[in-house]
DNA sequence: ACAAATTAGTTGACCTGTCAAATTATTTCA
DNA sequence: TGAAATAATTTGACAGGTCAACTAATTTGT
């Protein structure tokens, strides 16, 4: 926000840095999806989404949809869609569990594996570019007050 | 991710905490909002969407509906649907401006500004317990890496 | 003065994210 | 065994977010 021109028996109460970090998380975050979105557009045609689905199918692959649900975080409404988008995409194979026909077993196609492969060193090339010049030490805090902060969340109870 | 049960050969070149920040950072702020969410939801029937409008317009009172999206960076569009609801549910008054027929100016309703007053003391609240019990050196460092992350961010030319 | 460019705001289309109810298959256990 | 509980997935409804086209009012430049 422009703290310039803002009220100014307002603005008293909100000068100090620690009232912005949930403001600066939220700005931050829409920065760095602006970036993968953008990268994974232009050289691959992927979402975000498409992108991080595939990268977990890489790691467990043969997942079940609640397996992924887990690995993602994602909601298993939103997931199921997607998996229909991409199947008709052409990124996912999907086959039935012999002994359970509820589940089903996710596989990835040579296309995606094809395009992961291609957008892999841009996007290893931007996890080292977003902590270049950080020195070890600072990182490690960095980490450390990331870890309180998230714990701090998780408190529903306040006041 | 359940680094435990992932295929090995892929795993390693995961394995390195710095491969995780955005994913960590996108964890967080699901919680964030989460808990504010519950928050505003809870005690004063708010979404947070609603709670940052409130909160720029007590800052910036009487501000256009551009004004208003430049500070609290949302898209047009979106606001403009989102005002419209706001006057709806009575938390806001819009205003033509007399020389420019194209602008209206925003101003809170006295309802907002009671829910802003009742909430104002939780969310402080809130703010102050995310960053408890952190050293000032630590939060320095915190803010230092962050912009640079900020920073890094912005880079469009990978590769 | 007036056509062209710019600005403020609205609207439509579409994607992502969350919640809850519905559907189908499997397991539990009286 | 077979009714009830549980589990996997789908579907519907709706809020949030982005992009682009559109309308109307104002400013610019000749």
């Amino acid at each position: 926000m422009n703290l310039g021109r803002m009220n100014k028996h307002i603005a008293s109460s909100f000068r100090t840095p620690s009232s912005f970090v949930t403001f600066r998380f939220a700005r931050l975050q829409n920065s760095l999806n602006a970036q993968a979105t953008f990268l994974l557009r232009s050289k691959a045609d992927l979402s975000l989404v498409e992108w991080r689905l595939i990268q977990s199918l890489r790691m467990f692959e043969n997942a079940s949809m609640t397996e992924l649900s887990g690995h993602v975080q994602m909601d298993k409404g939103q997931l199921s869609r997607k998996i229909s988008a991409m199947v008709k995409k052409g990124l996912l194979r999907v086959e039935k569990d012999k002994h359970d026909q509820r589940v089903q077993h996710l596989h990835l196609t040579e296309k995606a594996q094809r395009l992961s492969d291609q957008m892999m060193p841009t996007m290893e090339a931007r996890q080292t570019l977003l902590l270049a010049d950080v020195p070890e030490d600072d990182l490690a805090t960095f980490y450390r007050v990331l870890e309180k902060i998230e714990e701090a969340s998780k408190i529903r109870d306040i006041e």
